[in-house]
DNA sequence: GATCGGAAGTTGAACGTTCACTTAATCGGA
DNA sequence: TCCGATTAAGTGAACGTTCAACTTCCGATC
């Protein structure tokens, strides 16, 4: 133990298992709610969401992997589960001949729809409101811990546009 | 739009979404380290974690899972999967037939001695120095959050020892 | 001292993610 | 213009978690 490691004293070790504890309860259960109530998972309804704001609710296979941090290979069999459940569908873009754009269906937006309600208020019951006026603090503090960890995988070639 | 929810403002929205990716990128980044350097997953980690704090190096398998906020059936798989690594074996316990314990094997304890910087310098590195004064704050919210979550479900009859 | 409800643990299938590999199309120099 | 490197996307197997049974055992009740 006289290595050079240091170690956690008790209050960071609180904090610290706070964290991952509160932070596995908290994705648990905005799934759970999502699954009971609409039969969509939370990285599906974020797929969703990333659509419904890209012009044209349509998006580039490989911008919607980078925009949600998920590997090209989650994002492909993630899309082709929702393109059977009818939420978007697929088809070859235009100008390269290698992409791919997946488009919201309006089955997609109307399940959106429905289901944002149960997502932002589970977050704002279950997270916002609890930290209250300490909210921007964690914000920013992930926020940042977000932004070091991406620092030195540059991840796509375009700038402002990585894990948005 | 005009229902009764309550969405998130601009700042709200960036907080949020920076919590979201933050605490994925965190995670993956430990379970990651953790795979590469020690062939051990963080979830395998925590595991060992818990053993080494009981008395004997021993647990009950359903103190391990109610500790860890983790389904029976998960921490079932896991343990088996880490006896047939070596980590750890089972043993039925004496008190109550129905009863297992999980006992950490010398080669457990030895993984996890070898383990435990990297994911200390982890934790440091990409949270708590990142935190800097704010750690506390972080870690509190987080706390609350999960004392919030954890409330209504008594999970365990033992007053105290819910998902330490 | 039999019976019924519940708790402890396991099992196997289904599901979603990861990983290594493959295919196809584009780009950038020689 | 041709060729090698790179990028986009998909594929299928392996792995870990969830879910719904199921077995075994305890404990209370009458």
């Amino acid at each position: 133990m006289a290595e050079g490691t240091k170690w956690l004293d008790h209050d960071e070790q609180v904090a610290w298992r706070g964290f991952i504890l509160g932070t596995q309860l908290l994705m648990d259960r905005l799934d759970r709610d999502l699954r009971l109530e609409h039969g969509i998972s939370l990285p599906e309804y974020e797929i969703l969401v990333r659509l419904s704001e890209s012009p044209g609710r349509e998006m580039r296979m490989a911008l919607l992997a980078d925009a949600l941090c998920h590997s090209r290979s989650r994002v492909t069999h993630a899309v082709a589960r929702m393109e059977r459940a009818g939420l978007l569908e697929r088809s070859k873009s235009g100008q390269d001949g290698r992409g791919v754009d997946a488009i919201m269906s309006q089955a997609g937006y109307d399940l959106l729809v429905r289901a944002s309600p149960t997502h932002v208020e589970g977050v704002r019951r279950h997270l916002v409101d609890i930290a209250g006026t300490d909210f921007p603090v964690v914000g920013r503090v992930m926020n940042d811990v977000s932004d070091r960890l991406l620092a030195g995988k540059p991840a796509s070639a375009d700038p402002r546009r990585d894990c948005s």
